[in-house]
DNA sequence: TCTGTCGAGAAAGATTTTCTTTCTTTTCGA
DNA sequence: TCGAAAAGAAAGAAAATCTTTCTCGACAGA
């Protein structure tokens, strides 16, 4: 059980012990010396006697009782151990350091290879990647900013569109059939790769849905691949073990380098689910959070327009 | 240069942190949860981060997140120090010490013989002596009460009137003229003491200016002895060296005893100086130099009416 | 399923602490 | 003698701290 009051007086006491004046101690502590003199004076009446001896002249006009003396090794030495408490807690916030929290798959394929570009624009601000593929709550600032793939209508946060998804299949070139275009029919016949990971009710299609709507007339062979993980599933068609169907975001630098070739392009199935950027008001109020949310969100009007 | 600021938060989120809820460390502090969350929640709006995961159920609601962790063990031991400096000041206090000033003559011969009645009727309060010729400055609270003599009339402090004074002549009975009253003429024969501290301007008479008015034929005698101190003037009176001039209230206890006898005591000399009992309004305030205060003057009254 | 309890949080207002300003007093030095 | 410096007193302003009331979510028990 703790029993401590007067913090500030405390505070005055120490200051005015180690400069001999209040005038002294002012100057330190940002406030006037009449304030000083009134927190000292109140603990002295607190205590019940005079913790200086008062001289009219010099520099040094208080001189610290034996008590007070005493004491003041004590207050002195707690005041210094407050300080540096305080200054380990300001410690991360000195930093600007913004937290964020997305899927492997998402971080790999499409905000690592952007996220130079922030760092250009904001050296000052640090950003820590949590890596999950579990729901990490944003509310208790387990992370300042989420990048979510979902329906936008999470409880606690405040959810911005940050860009759309459709499914695609993608294959390596060394697949392709030799000087003809891919059909429907072709796909049907090759190994096909399947996302374990799908979330149910975002609308992701099987490969029989997707044929079906492509209007092949085969079932899907039976020569399947099924890997619980996106990023595998992407790693997988990058090394030619067959076509994959993909979030098309996910798959943007492959497209773009040529790792990975989309098939039928004129195909489209857009997911019901988008993806957004998630943080809880109170982040947003810090700047480097706002900073990066921004930031993200002008990388998401970006993709969209090509 | 010291930088530190939100002490009762600091405070605040030390309790919060030890106890896990806000409701525990309300209890503590003796304020309300909604206060101890207000002070957590400012200073984490100031830090820019949580400094609690909070979950909304069981008894620990609140675990420090690592940084406020790290923070919380230097904080900790921060306030127990503020806590051991609170509790030095407030040391001297508890015991209600009375610092008491007084010269030595007065303290021996008039202060200490009574001073056991004070012990039985305030067993709470400790009186500690300062025994000191020179004249403290009671405004600089370098004591709390002081028995002077003089006019009474001192700047700063309040001086109640204790007792009066008179000059007497004192020997030892082994002095005395056998079979026979002593007279002013015998007197002028004896070896004169005399009181070199004696105060100019208080009407301290020398042996001469007492025998004339005694009405002695006689200059006094050549064997003198000049002491310069009160308390050893007396000392030797009680060693029947000689005959002293004293003042009156000094040698009460030795009259009292027998050890010394007054001489002429129709042959009255008052002072202009009194005792008066001084004390700064600041320390009256207190209720241990209160007390003494009112006992030493029901002392003065009892006894100028012996 | 409903109800009650517990505790964090928001909001508004009350109370206390802290701070500023102004003036006085004392001491010292030029 | 005058001016500067600094502690102290007093009044009032500003800020910090605290209380009260209500809401919400989680949990347990009927």
């Amino acid at each position: 059980m703790r029993n401590l009051t007067r913090l500030k007086s405390l505070q005055a006491l120490e200051a005015a012990g180690r400069h001999g004046s209040f005038v002294g101690a002012a100057s330190e502590l940002d406030v006037t010396s009449a304030a000083v003199g009134q927190l000292v004076r109140s603990l002295e009446d607190w205590v019940g006697y005079p913790l200086f001896r008062r001289t009219r002249s010099g520099t040094e006009r208080l001189t610290p009782v034996d008590e007070a003396q005493d004491a003041l090794e004590d207050i002195a030495q707690g005041l210094d151990r407050l300080e540096a408490g305080l200054r380990k807690l300001r410690g991360r916030a000195a930093r600007s350091v913004v937290v964020v929290t997305a899927s492997q798959a998402l971080v790999a394929n499409w905000l690592l290879p952007r996220l130079n570009e922030f760092a250009v624009l904001y050296p000052a601000i640090d950003v820590r990647l949590d890596v999950s593929d579990r729901v990490i709550d944003l509310g208790q600032g387990e992370a300042d900013i989420g990048i979510r793939c979902g329906l936008g209508s999470w409880k606690g946060v405040k959810a911005t569109y940050l860009m759309g998804e459709e499914i695609i299949p993608v294959c390596h070139h060394r697949l392709l059939p030799q000087g003809e275009q891919a059909t429907a029919g072709w796909i049907a016949e090759q190994t096909l790769i399947y996302d374990g990971t799908a979330h149910p009710g975002g609308g992701f299609p099987t490969w029989a849905e997707w044929l079906a709507r492509a209007g092949a007339n085969q079932a899907p062979s039976h020569r399947g691949l099924k890997i619980n993980s996106t990023a595998a599933v992407i790693h997988a068609a990058v090394a030619a073990q067959g076509v994959a169907l993909v979030r098309k975001a996910l798959v943007a630098q492959e497209l773009e380098s040529g790792r990975l070739v989309q098939l039928l392009p004129e195909r489209r199935w857009p997911l019901k689910w988008a993806y957004y950027v998630a943080a809880s008001p109170k982040a947003l109020r810090r700047s480097e959070v706002g900073a990066f949310h921004d930031w993200l969100i002008s990388k998401g009007v970006a993709q969209t327009g090509e």
